[in-house]
DNA sequence: GATGATTTGTTCGTATGTATC
DNA sequence: GGATACATACGAACAAATCAT
Protein backbone atom coordinates (compact mmCIF):
# COMPACT_ATOMS: atom_id res chain seq x y z
CA UNK A 1 0.00 0.00 0.00
CA UNK A 2 1.30 3.21 -0.76
CA UNK A 3 2.06 5.97 2.17
CA UNK A 4 2.99 9.09 2.51
CA UNK A 5 5.96 7.88 4.51
CA UNK A 6 7.35 5.89 1.83
CA UNK A 7 7.65 9.10 0.07
CA UNK A 8 11.65 10.15 0.54
CA UNK A 9 12.44 13.39 3.06
CA UNK A 10 14.60 14.72 0.40
CA UNK A 11 14.12 14.46 -2.85
CA UNK A 12 17.99 13.64 -3.36
CA UNK A 13 19.72 12.13 -0.89
CA UNK A 14 23.61 12.47 -0.96
CA UNK A 15 25.00 9.12 -0.80
CA UNK A 16 26.62 7.78 2.18
CA UNK A 17 30.55 8.11 1.40
CA UNK A 18 31.79 4.25 2.28
CA UNK A 19 35.21 3.54 3.13
CA UNK A 20 36.86 6.59 3.48
CA UNK A 21 37.43 6.18 7.08
CA UNK A 22 34.24 7.91 7.81
CA UNK A 23 31.71 5.43 9.66
CA UNK A 24 28.38 5.69 8.27
CA UNK A 25 26.31 6.46 11.53
CA UNK A 26 28.23 9.45 11.90
CA UNK A 27 27.71 10.48 8.10
CA UNK A 28 23.53 10.17 9.25
CA UNK A 29 23.87 11.55 12.62
CA UNK A 30 25.80 14.77 11.21
CA UNK A 31 22.83 14.94 8.29
CA UNK A 32 20.26 14.66 11.22
CA UNK A 33 21.76 17.12 13.41
CA UNK A 34 21.73 19.09 10.28
CA UNK A 35 18.48 19.02 9.79
CA UNK A 36 17.45 19.23 13.51
CA UNK A 37 20.18 22.71 13.27
CA UNK A 38 18.39 24.24 10.20
CA UNK A 39 15.02 23.99 11.38
CA UNK A 40 14.05 21.55 8.74
CA UNK A 41 13.15 19.29 11.66
CA UNK A 42 11.51 21.80 13.93
CA UNK A 43 11.36 20.96 17.79
CA UNK A 44 8.75 18.70 19.08
CA UNK A 45 8.66 17.02 15.71
CA UNK A 46 8.94 13.17 15.35
CA UNK A 47 11.34 12.56 13.30
CA UNK A 48 10.95 9.34 10.33
CA UNK A 49 11.00 6.07 11.88
CA UNK A 50 14.06 3.95 11.96
CA UNK A 51 12.78 1.73 9.15
CA UNK A 52 11.88 4.88 6.84
CA UNK A 53 15.63 6.45 7.81
CA UNK A 54 17.04 3.05 6.47
CA UNK A 55 15.37 2.97 4.07
CA UNK A 56 16.51 6.49 2.65
CA UNK A 57 20.24 6.45 4.14
CA UNK A 58 20.21 2.75 2.36
CA UNK A 59 21.39 1.17 5.69
CA UNK A 60 20.34 -1.27 8.07
CA UNK A 61 18.26 -0.58 11.16
CA UNK A 62 21.35 -1.07 13.35
CA UNK A 63 22.99 1.71 11.89
CA UNK A 64 20.18 4.33 11.87
CA UNK A 65 19.46 2.92 15.27
CA UNK A 66 23.52 3.99 16.13
CA UNK A 67 23.12 7.29 14.67
CA UNK A 68 20.08 8.28 16.74
CA UNK A 69 21.90 7.21 20.07
CA UNK A 70 24.52 9.57 19.40
CA UNK A 71 21.67 12.39 18.38
CA UNK A 72 20.17 11.28 22.20
CA UNK A 73 23.82 11.14 23.95
CA UNK A 74 24.04 15.16 22.29
CA UNK A 75 20.63 15.61 23.52
CA UNK A 76 19.07 16.86 20.41
CA UNK A 77 16.27 13.84 19.92
CA UNK A 78 14.69 11.36 22.58
CA UNK A 79 13.13 8.45 21.54
CA UNK A 80 9.92 6.32 23.44
CA UNK A 81 9.14 2.87 23.00
CA UNK A 82 6.10 2.84 21.02
CA UNK A 83 5.78 6.17 19.88
CA UNK A 84 8.88 7.06 17.96
CA UNK A 85 11.74 9.39 18.38
CA UNK A 86 10.99 13.19 18.57
CA UNK A 87 13.66 16.75 18.43
CA UNK A 88 13.70 17.89 21.41
CA UNK A 89 13.25 21.53 22.73
CA UNK A 90 15.73 24.04 22.92
CA UNK A 91 17.16 24.71 26.25
CA UNK A 92 15.47 27.63 28.36
CA UNK A 93 17.86 30.40 29.20
CA UNK A 94 18.29 30.55 33.06
CA UNK A 95 20.26 33.76 33.99
CA UNK A 96 21.79 32.88 37.17
CA UNK A 97 23.43 35.93 39.48
CA UNK A 98 22.97 36.94 42.96
CA UNK A 99 19.32 38.46 42.69
CA UNK A 100 18.36 35.58 40.18
CA UNK A 101 15.15 34.14 41.39
CA UNK A 102 13.71 31.36 39.46
CA UNK A 103 10.26 32.15 39.86
CA UNK A 104 10.70 35.06 38.01
CA UNK A 105 13.08 33.90 35.01
CA UNK A 106 10.14 30.91 34.41
CA UNK A 107 7.43 33.87 34.48
CA UNK A 108 9.42 36.17 31.94
CA UNK A 109 10.44 33.31 29.51
CA UNK A 110 6.62 32.96 29.20
CA UNK A 111 5.87 29.90 30.69
CA UNK A 112 4.57 28.86 34.21
CA UNK A 113 6.39 28.20 37.52
CA UNK A 114 5.56 26.06 40.34
CA UNK A 115 8.18 24.54 42.84
CA UNK A 116 6.91 20.99 44.57
CA UNK A 117 7.89 20.33 48.06
CA UNK A 118 9.20 16.41 47.31
CA UNK A 119 10.15 15.53 51.17
CA UNK A 120 11.33 17.33 54.45
CA UNK A 121 13.27 16.23 57.38
CA UNK A 122 14.47 18.29 60.29
CA UNK A 123 17.98 16.93 61.38
CA UNK A 124 21.59 18.11 62.15
CA UNK A 125 23.32 19.29 60.04
CA UNK A 126 26.61 17.63 58.18
CA UNK A 127 29.70 18.93 57.86
CA UNK A 128 29.32 20.60 54.63
CA UNK A 129 26.01 22.23 54.96
CA UNK A 130 26.86 23.67 58.61
CA UNK A 131 30.05 25.35 57.18
CA UNK A 132 27.59 26.86 54.56
CA UNK A 133 25.47 27.92 56.52
CA UNK A 134 27.68 29.31 59.26
CA UNK A 135 26.68 26.43 61.78
CA UNK A 136 27.84 24.52 64.29
CA UNK A 137 28.65 20.98 63.37
CA UNK A 138 25.65 18.92 64.05
CA UNK A 139 23.09 22.30 64.70
CA UNK A 140 19.01 21.42 63.66
CA UNK A 141 18.30 22.28 59.69
CA UNK A 142 15.42 21.60 57.75
CA UNK A 143 15.94 20.14 54.41
CA UNK A 144 13.58 19.81 51.44
CA UNK A 145 13.52 17.98 48.52
CA UNK A 146 12.04 19.77 45.72
CA UNK A 147 11.07 19.73 41.68
CA UNK A 148 10.95 23.05 40.15
CA UNK A 149 8.86 22.76 36.77
CA UNK A 150 8.16 25.32 33.91
CA UNK A 151 4.67 24.50 32.59
CA UNK A 152 5.01 20.71 34.38
CA UNK A 153 8.48 20.45 32.79
CA UNK A 154 10.56 19.42 35.35
CA UNK A 155 13.82 22.16 35.06
CA UNK A 156 15.80 21.00 37.85
CA UNK A 157 15.19 19.10 41.48
CA UNK A 158 17.11 20.61 44.50
CA UNK A 159 18.15 19.66 48.07
CA UNK A 160 17.84 22.61 50.15
CA UNK A 161 19.02 23.01 53.98
CA UNK A 162 17.63 26.36 56.38
CA UNK A 163 18.70 26.72 59.94
CA UNK A 164 15.99 25.84 62.90
CA UNK A 165 14.61 27.27 64.87
CA UNK A 166 14.22 30.35 62.37
CA UNK A 167 12.72 28.73 59.69
CA UNK A 168 10.71 26.16 61.50
CA UNK A 169 8.00 24.17 58.78
CA UNK A 170 9.46 26.64 56.23
CA UNK A 171 8.56 23.38 54.00
CA UNK A 172 4.63 23.86 55.02
CA UNK A 173 4.97 27.28 53.54
CA UNK A 174 6.75 26.37 50.30
CA UNK A 175 4.35 23.42 49.86
CA UNK A 176 1.71 26.13 50.10
CA UNK A 177 3.75 28.75 48.01
CA UNK A 178 5.18 26.92 45.52
CA UNK A 179 8.82 29.32 45.58
CA UNK A 180 11.38 29.88 48.22
CA UNK A 181 10.91 33.86 47.19
CA UNK A 182 7.38 33.27 48.70
CA UNK A 183 8.27 31.41 51.08
CA UNK A 184 10.95 33.72 52.26
CA UNK A 185 8.46 36.37 51.92
CA UNK A 186 6.00 34.35 54.60
CA UNK A 187 9.66 34.29 57.10
CA UNK A 188 9.65 38.30 57.21
CA UNK A 189 12.27 38.18 54.69
CA UNK A 190 11.98 40.71 52.01
CA UNK A 191 15.49 40.42 49.89
CA UNK A 192 17.77 37.80 49.89
CA UNK A 193 20.96 37.37 48.11
CA UNK A 194 23.56 34.90 46.49
CA UNK A 195 26.77 34.80 48.36
CA UNK A 196 28.93 32.05 46.21
CA UNK A 197 28.14 29.33 43.82
CA UNK A 198 29.78 26.99 42.27
CA UNK A 199 28.72 25.30 38.81
CA UNK A 200 29.78 21.45 38.20
CA UNK A 201 28.43 19.02 35.22
CA UNK A 202 27.86 15.14 35.97
CA UNK A 203 25.31 12.28 34.63
CA UNK A 204 22.37 11.82 36.23
CA UNK A 205 21.43 8.66 38.18
CA UNK A 206 18.35 6.48 37.58
CA UNK A 207 16.27 8.65 41.14
CA UNK A 208 17.73 11.76 39.72
CA UNK A 209 16.43 11.31 36.45
CA UNK A 210 13.24 9.78 37.56
CA UNK A 211 12.42 13.20 39.75
CA UNK A 212 13.21 14.94 36.26
CA UNK A 213 11.50 12.72 33.90
CA UNK A 214 14.73 12.54 31.66
CA UNK A 215 16.65 9.39 30.87
CA UNK A 216 19.59 7.97 33.30
CA UNK A 217 22.80 9.62 31.97
CA UNK A 218 21.69 12.44 30.83
CA UNK A 219 23.69 15.43 31.66
CA UNK A 220 23.11 17.92 34.97
CA UNK A 221 24.34 21.26 36.23
CA UNK A 222 25.30 20.89 39.80
CA UNK A 223 24.84 24.41 40.70
CA UNK A 224 25.58 24.37 45.33
CA UNK A 225 24.46 27.40 46.61
CA UNK A 226 24.43 30.02 49.80
CA UNK A 227 22.01 32.96 49.79
CA UNK A 228 22.36 35.20 52.47
CA UNK A 229 19.57 37.54 53.57
CA UNK A 230 19.52 41.82 54.14
CA UNK A 231 21.76 41.64 56.99
CA UNK A 232 24.44 39.05 55.45
CA UNK A 233 22.94 36.43 57.38
CA UNK A 234 23.47 32.91 55.91
CA UNK A 235 19.71 31.96 55.49
CA UNK A 236 19.77 29.03 52.72
CA UNK A 237 22.54 26.18 51.47
CA UNK A 238 21.27 24.71 48.22
CA UNK A 239 22.05 21.36 45.95
CA UNK A 240 20.93 22.07 42.61
CA UNK A 241 20.66 19.92 39.70
CA UNK A 242 19.43 21.36 36.56
CA UNK A 243 18.90 19.17 33.58
CA UNK A 244 21.46 19.95 30.93
CA UNK A 245 18.95 19.82 27.95
CA UNK A 246 16.32 21.57 29.23
CA UNK A 247 18.30 24.84 30.98
CA UNK A 248 21.37 26.76 30.00
CA UNK A 249 22.74 29.05 32.41
CA UNK A 250 23.27 32.81 31.64
CA UNK A 251 26.37 34.15 33.65
CA UNK A 252 25.74 37.91 34.76
CA UNK B 1 46.19 -23.95 25.15
CA UNK B 2 45.22 -23.19 28.79
CA UNK B 3 45.33 -19.14 29.33
CA UNK B 4 45.18 -17.21 32.59
CA UNK B 5 41.50 -16.02 31.14
CA UNK B 6 39.79 -18.78 30.66
CA UNK B 7 39.22 -18.95 34.72
CA UNK B 8 36.39 -17.23 35.64
CA UNK B 9 37.04 -14.31 37.65
CA UNK B 10 34.18 -15.07 40.42
CA UNK B 11 34.52 -19.00 41.11
CA UNK B 12 30.50 -19.34 41.03
CA UNK B 13 28.90 -16.75 38.50
CA UNK B 14 25.14 -15.92 39.32
CA UNK B 15 23.18 -16.94 36.56
CA UNK B 16 21.51 -13.57 34.86
CA UNK B 17 18.05 -13.93 35.30
CA UNK B 18 15.96 -14.10 32.31
CA UNK B 19 12.44 -12.72 31.07
CA UNK B 20 12.49 -10.66 34.36
CA UNK B 21 12.05 -7.65 32.79
CA UNK B 22 15.84 -6.57 33.21
CA UNK B 23 17.88 -6.63 30.14
CA UNK B 24 20.85 -8.84 30.21
CA UNK B 25 23.19 -6.12 29.47
CA UNK B 26 22.05 -4.36 32.59
CA UNK B 27 22.26 -6.92 34.53
CA UNK B 28 26.18 -7.74 33.48
CA UNK B 29 26.99 -3.99 33.41
CA UNK B 30 25.44 -4.10 37.25
CA UNK B 31 27.70 -6.41 38.14
CA UNK B 32 30.82 -5.30 36.60
CA UNK B 33 30.59 -1.65 38.13
CA UNK B 34 30.16 -3.55 41.34
CA UNK B 35 33.37 -5.47 40.65
CA UNK B 36 34.77 -2.12 40.10
CA UNK B 37 33.29 0.02 42.85
CA UNK B 38 34.34 -3.25 45.22
CA UNK B 39 38.17 -2.74 44.04
CA UNK B 40 37.91 -6.72 42.65
CA UNK B 41 38.64 -4.69 38.99
CA UNK B 42 41.20 -2.09 40.14
CA UNK B 43 41.45 0.83 38.32
CA UNK B 44 43.71 1.32 35.76
CA UNK B 45 43.30 -2.53 35.45
CA UNK B 46 42.07 -4.22 32.13
CA UNK B 47 39.05 -6.14 32.04
CA UNK B 48 38.55 -9.35 30.50
CA UNK B 49 38.16 -9.34 26.81
CA UNK B 50 34.57 -8.89 25.12
CA UNK B 51 34.48 -12.22 24.53
CA UNK B 52 35.97 -13.58 27.72
CA UNK B 53 32.59 -12.23 29.55
CA UNK B 54 30.62 -13.15 26.94
CA UNK B 55 31.70 -16.55 27.95
CA UNK B 56 31.14 -15.68 31.43
CA UNK B 57 27.61 -14.80 31.40
CA UNK B 58 26.65 -16.83 28.62
CA UNK B 59 25.53 -13.97 26.58
CA UNK B 60 26.48 -13.19 23.28
CA UNK B 61 29.26 -10.43 22.33
CA UNK B 62 26.98 -7.80 20.99
CA UNK B 63 25.02 -7.94 24.84
CA UNK B 64 28.46 -7.71 26.59
CA UNK B 65 29.46 -4.94 24.58
CA UNK B 66 25.99 -3.27 24.85
CA UNK B 67 26.98 -3.47 28.93
CA UNK B 68 30.52 -1.96 28.28
CA UNK B 69 29.38 0.78 26.35
CA UNK B 70 26.54 1.42 29.03
CA UNK B 71 29.55 1.59 31.65
CA UNK B 72 31.69 3.60 29.29
CA UNK B 73 28.95 6.51 29.56
CA UNK B 74 28.87 6.31 33.43
CA UNK B 75 32.92 7.02 32.91
CA UNK B 76 34.13 3.88 34.66
CA UNK B 77 35.43 2.16 32.07
CA UNK B 78 37.16 3.11 28.59
CA UNK B 79 38.06 1.22 25.61
CA UNK B 80 40.88 1.13 22.75
CA UNK B 81 40.76 -0.58 19.54
CA UNK B 82 43.43 -3.09 19.54
CA UNK B 83 44.03 -2.89 23.28
CA UNK B 84 41.09 -3.38 25.39
CA UNK B 85 38.87 -2.52 27.79
CA UNK B 86 40.23 -0.54 31.03
CA UNK B 87 39.25 0.61 34.21
CA UNK B 88 38.82 4.74 34.67
CA UNK B 89 41.14 6.26 37.19
CA UNK B 90 39.31 8.23 39.94
CA UNK B 91 39.07 12.17 38.87
CA UNK B 92 40.79 14.66 39.57
CA UNK B 93 39.02 18.14 40.57
CA UNK B 94 40.01 21.00 39.53
CA UNK B 95 38.65 24.47 40.57
CA UNK B 96 38.53 27.49 38.48
CA UNK B 97 37.26 31.06 39.02
CA UNK B 98 35.02 32.41 36.05
CA UNK B 99 35.79 35.64 35.96
CA UNK B 100 40.03 35.61 36.02
CA UNK B 101 42.07 34.78 33.06
CA UNK B 102 42.33 30.81 32.71
CA UNK B 103 46.12 31.58 32.88
CA UNK B 104 46.51 33.93 36.07
CA UNK B 105 43.74 31.36 38.12
CA UNK B 106 46.20 28.27 37.02
CA UNK B 107 49.33 30.15 38.06
CA UNK B 108 47.82 31.36 41.32
CA UNK B 109 46.58 27.66 41.97
CA UNK B 110 50.59 27.08 41.76
CA UNK B 111 50.29 24.88 38.62
CA UNK B 112 51.77 25.83 35.13
CA UNK B 113 49.32 26.85 32.67
CA UNK B 114 49.95 27.25 28.56
CA UNK B 115 47.65 26.90 25.79
CA UNK B 116 48.54 24.33 22.74
CA UNK B 117 47.26 26.22 19.73
CA UNK B 118 45.63 22.77 17.83
CA UNK B 119 44.82 24.12 14.47
CA UNK B 120 43.73 27.33 13.07
CA UNK B 121 42.34 28.77 9.65
CA UNK B 122 40.83 31.62 8.33
CA UNK B 123 36.92 31.20 7.27
CA UNK B 124 33.37 32.71 6.83
CA UNK B 125 32.16 33.34 9.99
CA UNK B 126 28.77 31.08 10.39
CA UNK B 127 25.66 32.93 11.22
CA UNK B 128 25.96 32.34 15.21
CA UNK B 129 29.32 33.99 15.01
CA UNK B 130 29.03 36.55 13.55
CA UNK B 131 25.97 37.42 15.64
CA UNK B 132 28.31 37.13 18.74
CA UNK B 133 30.87 39.26 17.27
CA UNK B 134 28.67 41.77 15.60
CA UNK B 135 29.77 41.29 11.95
CA UNK B 136 27.69 41.10 8.84
CA UNK B 137 27.17 37.33 8.09
CA UNK B 138 29.47 35.92 6.01
CA UNK B 139 32.48 38.35 7.48
CA UNK B 140 36.09 36.82 7.60
CA UNK B 141 36.91 35.19 10.46
CA UNK B 142 40.54 33.32 11.75
CA UNK B 143 39.53 30.44 13.95
CA UNK B 144 41.12 28.65 15.94
CA UNK B 145 41.56 25.57 18.28
CA UNK B 146 43.20 25.30 21.47
CA UNK B 147 43.62 23.04 24.47
CA UNK B 148 44.49 24.47 27.89
CA UNK B 149 46.33 22.73 30.32
CA UNK B 150 47.47 23.13 33.88
CA UNK B 151 50.64 21.06 34.77
CA UNK B 152 50.21 19.07 31.37
CA UNK B 153 47.00 17.77 32.32
CA UNK B 154 44.32 18.96 29.82
CA UNK B 155 41.48 20.77 31.29
CA UNK B 156 39.48 22.39 28.53
CA UNK B 157 39.81 22.51 24.47
CA UNK B 158 38.07 25.89 23.03
CA UNK B 159 37.27 26.81 19.32
CA UNK B 160 37.99 30.49 19.14
CA UNK B 161 37.02 32.94 16.62
CA UNK B 162 38.03 36.66 16.15
CA UNK B 163 37.11 39.07 13.70
CA UNK B 164 39.87 39.95 10.63
CA UNK B 165 41.59 41.82 9.55
CA UNK B 166 42.15 43.25 12.76
CA UNK B 167 43.81 39.91 13.95
CA UNK B 168 45.68 38.57 10.81
CA UNK B 169 47.88 35.86 11.96
CA UNK B 170 46.70 35.97 15.75
CA UNK B 171 47.26 32.22 16.09
CA UNK B 172 51.09 32.46 14.98
CA UNK B 173 50.83 34.83 18.02
CA UNK B 174 48.80 32.23 20.17
CA UNK B 175 51.18 29.17 19.17
CA UNK B 176 54.19 31.49 20.23
CA UNK B 177 52.62 33.16 23.91
CA UNK B 178 50.78 30.02 24.63
CA UNK B 179 47.76 32.60 26.29
CA UNK B 180 44.81 34.38 24.93
CA UNK B 181 45.99 37.33 27.18
CA UNK B 182 49.44 37.39 26.26
CA UNK B 183 48.89 37.16 22.50
CA UNK B 184 46.16 40.00 22.72
CA UNK B 185 48.76 41.81 24.11
CA UNK B 186 50.68 41.42 21.41
CA UNK B 187 47.95 42.85 18.99
CA UNK B 188 47.85 46.25 21.62
CA UNK B 189 44.82 44.99 23.47
CA UNK B 190 45.86 45.26 27.16
CA UNK B 191 42.43 44.92 28.51
CA UNK B 192 39.54 42.67 27.56
CA UNK B 193 35.97 41.95 29.60
CA UNK B 194 33.43 39.10 29.25
CA UNK B 195 30.08 40.53 27.50
CA UNK B 196 28.40 37.11 28.33
CA UNK B 197 28.48 34.15 29.03
CA UNK B 198 26.71 30.76 28.63
CA UNK B 199 26.84 27.57 30.78
CA UNK B 200 25.68 24.18 29.72
CA UNK B 201 26.26 20.21 30.14
CA UNK B 202 26.77 17.08 27.92
CA UNK B 203 28.62 14.45 27.04
CA UNK B 204 32.26 14.69 25.16
CA UNK B 205 32.36 12.89 21.54
CA UNK B 206 34.85 10.81 20.61
CA UNK B 207 36.49 13.77 19.28
CA UNK B 208 36.69 16.17 22.48
CA UNK B 209 37.64 12.87 24.26
CA UNK B 210 40.72 12.54 22.76
CA UNK B 211 41.50 16.40 22.73
CA UNK B 212 40.99 16.03 26.31
CA UNK B 213 42.61 13.07 27.37
CA UNK B 214 39.64 11.47 29.17
CA UNK B 215 36.78 8.73 27.94
CA UNK B 216 34.00 9.30 25.30
CA UNK B 217 31.12 10.13 27.19
CA UNK B 218 32.30 12.04 30.33
CA UNK B 219 30.15 15.30 30.93
CA UNK B 220 31.82 18.51 29.85
CA UNK B 221 31.05 21.83 30.78
CA UNK B 222 30.12 23.68 27.62
CA UNK B 223 31.33 27.95 28.34
CA UNK B 224 30.22 29.93 25.30
CA UNK B 225 31.72 33.59 26.19
CA UNK B 226 32.31 37.01 24.53
CA UNK B 227 35.04 39.06 25.04
CA UNK B 228 35.25 43.10 24.52
CA UNK B 229 37.53 45.26 24.40
CA UNK B 230 38.28 48.76 26.44
CA UNK B 231 36.27 50.60 23.97
CA UNK B 232 33.75 48.05 23.56
CA UNK B 233 34.31 46.07 20.72
CA UNK B 234 33.69 42.76 19.81
CA UNK B 235 36.74 41.21 19.81
CA UNK B 236 36.50 37.44 20.86
CA UNK B 237 33.64 34.30 20.46
CA UNK B 238 34.35 31.35 22.19
CA UNK B 239 33.44 27.98 22.87
CA UNK B 240 35.31 25.77 25.94
CA UNK B 241 34.85 22.54 26.35
CA UNK B 242 35.78 21.41 30.29
CA UNK B 243 35.82 18.56 31.68
CA UNK B 244 33.95 18.33 34.54
CA UNK B 245 35.98 15.51 35.87
CA UNK B 246 38.67 17.94 36.30
CA UNK B 247 36.76 21.48 36.58
CA UNK B 248 34.30 23.08 38.88
CA UNK B 249 33.12 26.59 37.80
CA UNK B 250 33.01 28.94 40.95
CA UNK B 251 30.96 31.99 40.57
CA UNK B 252 31.93 34.74 42.38
C1' DG C 1 -11.87 -2.97 27.20
C1' DA C 2 -9.75 -5.81 23.49
C1' DT C 3 -7.19 -6.16 19.31
C1' DG C 4 -4.02 -5.35 15.89
C1' DA C 5 -0.75 -2.26 13.65
C1' DT C 6 3.15 0.63 14.46
C1' DT C 7 7.48 1.73 16.46
C1' DT C 8 11.33 1.38 19.42
C1' DG C 9 14.19 -2.02 22.41
C1' DT C 10 16.84 -6.23 22.86
C1' DT C 11 19.25 -10.30 21.38
C1' DC C 12 21.54 -13.55 18.46
C1' DG C 13 24.15 -14.62 14.29
C1' DT C 14 27.62 -13.41 10.88
C1' DA C 15 31.07 -10.87 8.37
C1' DT C 16 34.61 -7.51 7.52
C1' DG C 17 37.58 -3.59 8.69
C1' DT C 18 41.23 -1.53 11.51
C1' DA C 19 44.33 -0.63 15.29
C1' DT C 20 47.62 -2.68 18.50
C1' DC C 21 51.01 -5.77 20.05
C1' DG D 1 53.30 -10.69 9.15
C1' DG D 2 50.32 -12.83 12.28
C1' DA D 3 47.38 -12.84 16.27
C1' DT D 4 44.39 -10.36 19.09
C1' DA D 5 40.74 -7.20 20.11
C1' DC D 6 37.75 -3.50 19.27
C1' DA D 7 34.70 -0.98 15.47
C1' DT D 8 31.37 -1.15 12.02
C1' DA D 9 27.68 -3.12 9.38
C1' DC D 10 24.07 -6.28 7.70
C1' DG D 11 20.23 -9.67 8.51
C1' DA D 12 16.66 -11.76 11.30
C1' DA D 13 13.55 -12.30 15.00
C1' DC D 14 10.96 -11.28 18.93
C1' DA D 15 9.70 -8.29 23.00
C1' DA D 16 7.54 -4.23 24.79
C1' DA D 17 5.21 0.08 24.62
C1' DT D 18 1.99 3.01 22.29
C1' DC D 19 -1.91 4.22 19.67
C1' DA D 20 -5.83 3.92 16.55
C1' DT D 21 -9.71 1.14 15.63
Amino acid sequence: MADARDIPVTPSEPPLRRGEGLAAWRQIADALAGEIGSGALPAGGQLPTEAALAKRFGVNRHTVRRALASLAERGLVRATQGRGTFVEQAPLAYPIGPRTRFSETVTRAGREAWGDLLGARVLAADAETAEALGLAPGAAVVEMLTRHRADDTPLSTARTSLPLPRFAAFDAAYARLGSITRAFGAFGVDDYTRLSTRVGARAASAEEAARLDIAPGRPLLTVTSVNVDGRGQRIQATQSLFSADRVELILE
